[in-house]
DNA sequence: CTGAAAGCGCTTACAG
DNA sequence: CTGAAAGCGCTTACAG
């Protein structure tokens, strides 16, 4: 099958070059007969447009916001995003593509929403975000519907959107996963301890997921026979959690394992430390907080995912849906990955 | 930075822009100091094609010789590669690498090659290969020395080629990754038993330094005060290995996990399934033979690495090889994958 | 409303 | 040994 040119449909349908064209990007002036002419002509011959050409011609620079929360030596998961970005418009080339990044600080809804109105305030082709503070996050999204601008999810999933896709973790499988990492290490007979820690309404569908995935690994397969007690924490200060930890292990002494559904393990590790307590500890996100306590042993595994992979196929997706209007999946789920000292090295 | 055009060179040097593609390209037929003249220039203003331009006029399709072994149900592993080169090539797009797969029987001397005879005497701009069979490939690759085809390990390393880079595991690392994960799950007191199974001269390197991973990991950080017992076994048979398996367990009653250091491990799982042992039991390659056993519970862990990003990354090298002559990386180790029954789900 | 022409940066004959 | 011209498929003014 050979490449159809605008010449082709050109000469089938008796016309120029030039009206082809104008049909084609609804560039108007063009009578309505000639249109539908050309138009099924071009369907039927089923055109596609050589974008190496296309590239040539136009020089055209694409411009991508991207709206991630700031990384640091304290949070290497959102400081590998922006390498991924890199290495996708990297291999992008030769044709353009631009990131306007826009960093916000975790948590902090006013930074949030100054960083959306900048990027809407700023010609953009296209969002790459992580929709983390829920309700900011869903305004954003209405208003560039609006601007017909589209817009893909990394990290977090917002239902009721028009998101063109989303990319992140099966959250589901991370439960699960965590689960056969306790299971292997644990003796059968021990309870689990999962602690759900996390401020309230803080990604709380992401954290169930997680904890269904957990229940229904010993639901299936499990070898473990102990209690699965389940704790929520509300906050996260020191003096709360290693009160409620406290009285949590007093009254169940036979817990051999903890899991903690969010980022927020190192708290935990913490008061484990402190405690001297050996007991397992398994957890999510790979935060310079977490990996510390990994490399000390008092971590024994943390559930990942990885970050340049992510922000990598953001950029592809976008770019492919900004060219040819092709959606490949709507949620693309990352492989989850076990990460303990030995493989954090390679991070 | 603008681009720097042919064109701009062609005016500083005072020629034609014919004359400075010529020189480019080295298509003789140029003035001795014309020629210096131009390249001279072109270094200075740091010239670097237009390969969307390039692209368009030339609408040259590459084509690259793929050499792995074939894939199937019972390998999964080589069922992946071609995924992974499918996935570079729609992301080469627009630009066209047409892939040339020649597959090999697994071990098979002869049909290897009769595959790299193929390989030679079809046109090729460049071969990815997995050199399992160290001498048969030697002699390969030095065909395509002196054809001067470029081509890109994936796999297996091979020393003293000329290969352009080569992609694949850390086998260093794996051991470490493997040694970790015996180390939480057994008690320390337990002794280890490290099975080197494999026909003589496969890959040894490859395993040697597997183990020299593994051992490093306990004089580094490792918990477990046993035994490292290491045995070699180089007949694969049932026979054999039951019998060499059965004499080291009597003499060492005291092992708590296995570590096999190749693809061996369904071997050694089957012995572990038959005496009804439920040994901690870690080994290397998700095949088919091994899944099984690691759904089954029997293998704990397989340490496994992405082979669609192998060899997606080799296309990809390849590609850049071949239009810009840069090469990123000579050895560009594959993260090392920590696989069990759930995260063997996302495969 | 439509067509013809120029140009993107490069390569490929062809003429001299 | 060198230059001028045509062409890859598309887009962008411009003329009518």
């Amino acid at each position: 099958m050979k490449q159809v040119r605008i010449k082709d449909i050109a000469e089938k349908a008796d016309v120029s070059i030039g009206t082809v064209d104008r049909v084609l990007h609804n560039r108007g002036e063009v009578a309505q007969k000639t249109r539908e002419k050309v138009l099924a002509i071009a369907k039927e011959m089923n055109y596609q447009p050589n974008i190496v050409a296309q590239a040539l011609t136009t020089k055209k620079t694409y411009k991508f916001s991207v709206l991630i929360p700031k990384g640091g030596q304290d949070n290497v998961y959102w400081l590998a995003h922006p390498k991924g970005i890199e290495k996708a418009v990297h291999e992008l080339q030769p044709f353009s593509v631009e990131i306007d990044y826009r960093f916000f600080e975790l948590h902090n809804e006013v930074d949030f929403l100054t960083k959306t109105r900048e990027i809407l305030e700023n010609p953009t082709d296209g969002v790459i975000l992580a929709p983390i503070l829920k309700n900011e996050a869903l305004h954003f999204c209405e208003e560039l519907d609006r601007k017909k601008i589209p817009y893909i999810f990394i990290d977090t999933f917002l239902d009721n959107t028009n998101c063109i896709s989303f990319i992140g973790e099966d959250a589901f499988q991370g439960g699960r996963v965590a689960a056969s990492l306790i299971d292997f290490g644990i003796a059968p007979e021990k309870d689990i301890l999962v602690v759900n820690l996390a401020k309230n309404l803080e990604n709380t569908q992401h954290l169930n997921r997680r904890n269904q995935g957990f229940l229904s690994y010993f639901l299936d397969t499990g070898q473990n026979t102990g209690m699965k007690i389940t704790v929520e924490i509300h906050q996260t200060d020191k003096e709360t959690v290693e009160a409620k930890i406290d009285k949590v292990l007093k009254q169940n002494p036979n817990i051999g394992a903890i899991l903690v559904s969010s980022a927020k393990t190192h708290v935990i590790a913490r008061y484990l430390e402190k405690k001297r307590l050996d007991t397992i500890l398994v957890g999510y996100e790979i935060t310079r907080k977490n990996t510390d306590y990994l490399k000390k042993g008092i971590i024994h595994f943390l559930i990942g995912q990885r970050p340049m992979d992510q922000s990598e196929k953001a950029v592809k997706r976008l770019f492919e849906y900004l060219t040819s209007h092709t959606i490949a999946l709507k949620h693309e789920f990352q492989p989850v990955e076990i990460i303990n000292t030995e493989t954090l090295s390679m991070y």
